[in-house]
DNA sequence: TCACTAAAGCTAAGACTTAGCTTTAGTTTC
DNA sequence: GAAACTAAAGCTAAGTCTTAGCTTTAGTGA
């Protein structure tokens, strides 16, 4: 979402842009994401390569463009009956989805071909929102809870930084290890 | 560090290899980082494009590299007589510096031209010694202190987690803040 | 000193990227 | 509803980067 102008679903624009998001999900697919280059995907996509060049910039920028959209969050986070059990099993998956290798490559991909930081912002954005989700529930519970950017704090930015620095030995409770010292240690 | 078989110095590799990295240093500095090419470094470098695609693949791992290099901190941290002093020091100097427009640009480099996560661990491994370094000298005077994988997870990741994903809004203080909340919340 | 090996130099072919101009699809106005 | 307008896509050619194969050189070890 970088320079795309948003035109309305079933414009010119609206369809090569499915279309080209669509060439780079197939031919990743098919061929593995380092064969890609503009022209291939542009041939898939039935248009021509300045198109690309024109709209994305260049392959890095298109990529990242595709990944945020594969690291959209598809559902709202699963209710396990409190706060406690409702964060430690959106971490648990968080961590496991983004620290595989296909994880690995979405993320450094979004961050990657992003010059204005919209697309690492975006990323960002879906972890707030589900975390959001997770503690508004919590609260209708009658439960008290730390708000969002204590949780990105002291959860989420840990997991994200032994994911991109770190990648050796991360496993599911890590995760569970954080999420208990965040909700044992408060007094706030 | 990806691919290079580490000669002695005085060596032809290792002459070629600082040629290179210097040439990277110039034209970053005269004509700006976008405009580098491989052709144009070899060029000032004084050998040809195929030794530098050889030994580095491409321009995105040789700038991982530089990257590095700039990242490496130059001494080792100041002593200002307490834990607390010195950990909120480093820390906001670290945030300064992470956070400013070059900061940014080489934390992404380093972290993009690494397929292997050499490199993005080796800037791990640079804010761990300092850390370190700290946490050492305040045993020394007597002070209870937590581990360096505490305060990785709760000052280093936080920063870098912002520097990455929102970039908007980095202060100091904040980095103070963080550094606050690990020593007083802290009982174990 | 001589053989050996790893890395650099060289060259040509191929692929990608850029820029300018033309054409088309979609929108707005009369 | 038709004609002018605009934004984006198509097309083409030139330039640059990238790759691959072979030759040469510098440094190492017998």
């Amino acid at each position: 979402m970088s320079r795309k102008p948003m035109l309305r679903p079933g414009g010119r624009s609206a369809r090569v842009q499915q279309a080209v998001h669509g060439a780079v999900r197939e031919l990743t697919a098919e061929l593995g994401r380092d064969a890609l280059t503009v022209p291939l995907v542009a041939a898939r996509a039935g248009v021509t390569p300045s198109t690309v060049y024109r709209r994305w910039g260049d392959l890095r920028e298109l990529l990242s463009d595709v990944a945020v959209e594969r690291l959209r969050p598809e559902a709202p986070p699963a209710d396990h009956g409190d706060l406690s059990a409702d964060l430690t099993a959106w971490a648990e998956e968080f961590l496991e989805e983004m620290s595989s290798p296909p994880g690995r490559v979405y993320i450094r991909d979004a961050l990657l071909g992003d010059p204005d930081g919209t697309n690492a912002g975006q990323c960002s954005a879906y972890a707030a929102e589900q975390i959001d989700a997770v503690l508004t529930r919590a609260r209708a519970r009658g439960e008290t809870t730390p708000d969002v950017e204590t949780v990105i704090d002291k959860v989420v930015a840990p997991m994200m930084y032994r994911i991109l620095f770190r990648p050796e030995g991360l496993e599911t409770p890590y995760a569970r290890q954080l999420v208990s010292s965040l909700l044992e240690t408060r007094e706030d």
